[in-house]
Order: C-alpha cells, then sequence, then structure tokens
DNA sequence: TCTAGATAAATCGCACACGATCTAATCGTG
DNA sequence: CACGATTAGATCGTGTGCGATTTATCTAGA
C-alpha cells in the first residue's frame, strides 16, 4: 500500500502517481527492472565481450565448460535455463569459429557432447579477465556492491518460483 | 569474501565449489541471475499474455499508452530503455495488427506520433488484470513479496549505473 | 523380438535487441 | 538565405529466445 515507488517505475511512472495494479507494485515493476537491468547488462557485456568476439551466452558457455569440459547440450541447457533450440545454433556458431567441438555421444547416439577445443580452451582462460572489465566498465559504487549478495539471493528464489510454475 | 552462495549461481556452481572469479562473486552472478530472472519472467509472461496475442514489450508499450496518448517514438524508447530500430518493428506490428496509429507530426515531420486505436484502447483496459495474472500463476510466496521493494531499488540503482557507463 | 512410448537434439517460424548505417527534416550560424 | 551539423526514425544484418514440431535413438512391455 504505502511503498514509496521510486520514479524509475516505468508503466506507472508515465502519469504523475497513480499506482494502476490493483495488487500493488508487484508483478509489473519487478517484471520491468528485471528486464531493463537485462537489457543495460547485456548492452554493457556487448562492449566487453567486443574483442573477444563473444556474445554473453556464448561467454556463459565457454565459462561452463572451463569449469568442466565434454558436457551433453542438454547440460549446457539445465545450466543456462535455456532450450536446445537455442542452444544448437549457438553451439555451432561456436564451432564454426573453431572454439568448441561437437561429437556424438558413442554410448548414446542421440546425445552430443560438447568440448572445448585448444582455441577454445585458450579463449576460455582468457575471458578470466571479463568479470573484473566488467566491474571497472561499470564502474561500481560501494554501496551496489553490498547489496549483491542480497539481491542475488532474491533474483534466484524468485526465478526458481517462475521456473516452477511452468509446465 | 563468506557470503553462502546459493547453489543456483551457475557458471561457478559446475565445479564442486570454486569461486573462479577474482573480483569476488560480482559481475558474473549478479548478471547471470538477472539474466536468468529475465528468461523465467518472459516465459511466464508468455503463458499470460498468449490470450491477448501480446509479447511482453508489446505489452508494456500498450500500458505506457495507457496512461498516456500520443507518444513519439522516442518518448516510446526512453521509456522502455529501448533504441528505435528495436521499436519501430515492434510499433509497425501492433499498427498491422489494429492496436496503435502512427502519424507523423505535423509540426515537426521527423517525429512520429504513436496513438491507440479504439481496438487498442480496448485491449489496453483488458490488459489491467495481467499483474494479477501473474502473480497468480507464479504463485508467489509471501517471503518473496516482502523483499521486492528493496529488490527493486537495487535493480533500478543498478541499472542506471550500467546505463551511465555506456557512450 | 518387435513395437509403443520416451528421450535428446535439431529444425522451423516468429519476435525481440542491438550496432552500424541511412534518409529526411530541422536547426544554427554566418 | 544557405549549408553544415544535428536530430528522429527507419533499414539492414546478426544473434538470441521460445513454442511447436520433427528426426533419430533408446527403452519397456507384450
Amino acid at each position: 500500500m504505502n511503498n514509496a515507488q521510486p520514479s524509475a517505475s516505468v508503466p506507472a511512472a508515465a502519469s504523475a502517481d497513480t499506482p494502476p495494479a490493483p495488487v500493488g507494485p508487484f508483478a509489473d515493476y519487478v517484471c520491468f527492472s528485471i528486464y531493463a537491468a537485462g537489457l543495460a547488462f547485456n548492452r554493457l557485456y556487448k562492449h566487453v565481450l567486443d574483442r573477444f568476439g563473444l556474445t554473453y551466452p556464448q561467454y556463459l558457455v565457454l565459462v561452463a565448460l572451463r569449469a568442466r569440459d565434454d558436457r551433453t547440450v542438454g547440460e549446457l541447457c539445465e545450466l543456462l535455463f535455456l532450450e536446445s533450440n537455442t542452444l544448437t545454433p549457438l553451439l555451432k556458431r561456436l564451432e564454426a569459429a573453431g572454439l568448441v567441438t561437437r561429437t556424438r555421444d558413442k554410448a548414446d547416439e542421440r546425445v552430443v557432447r560438447i568440448g572445448l577445443s585448444a582455441q577454445g580452451r585458450t579463449l576460455a582462460a582468457d575471458i578470466a579477465c571479463v568479470p573484473a572489465d566488467m566491474v571497472a566498465a561499470a564502474g561500481t559504487s560501494e554501496q551496489d556492491l553490498a547489496e549483491l549478495p542480497q539481491l542475488i539471493r532474491t533474483l534466484d528464489s524468485l526465478a526458481e518460483t517462475l521456473r516452477k510454475a511452468l509446465p
């Protein structure tokens, strides 16, 4: 009811101060904040990852493979919360770039295993500086940094709730 | 240093418990949490918005126009943090669907003004139930709800920092 | 054994999202 | 008034993302 709505919650901020949602500030506004933060992160990542020729999800795949190699497509889907119809073409692009290998599993021909090529392993090591680059590029304030652990916990919990709500 | 990392932080969770980022848990993991939460929200929105035939950004445009009509493309870009190259085709789709009108501004022929059609106004009123639908579909817990105002503040502040870091 | 279901990826169509670039219109300064 | 600079949208190409479907393989049960 009486929560001081920060002015950045866009759909409401349009007209002066009418909270139009009958259920309170949730749903619309937390969605939008996540959406907008995702856009902003993606844009900054584009710039930071540009010199590696990688997109953000491609970067995530390399980080996952650096931690452990020879993963199946399904494992990567689960890790990144993506569907195979998104990952398959992405992985083919990484293969075309010479960064990963895609081989049918001998034991189960349905499964495709993804491994790092030599070049991919080198790049996976090189991108270890990306988190630091992001912090530097963002010029993150101490205040923001202090709130991040709680932010992550809340986001992960929320995302888990949403994922469980789907068929 | 010693923050109990929830297991959902994917790129690290791959190998047992090695925090690979030299700068601490930021950058990589908060990005990923936002990314994953955005994916989850988007998927749930797809299902909720399906009966209206709208996507999430299309829904945002209608909500913005419901609050105030006859906006310029640039105003909508600013509100939604999108570029014209994203909004222009989206608005053309909404126009093709008969929901909005696109007219050149008489005073400044460079400007295109977006208005709601009669059908668009009806739909904009109908989608007022979407926030409640989302809450219902998500089965949001009381605990999550309590943390949302702080979550929104942190996300908006973070997004603002990121946006200011770009050219 | 042989086939009905289940499973893993892949394919298809559509809609964002962005960087780079283009066009048309307006503005600013001489 | 003129003309370079700016501004508002639009266009183009690439890369996600997802729902629906398809293909190939594997597994269970009669």
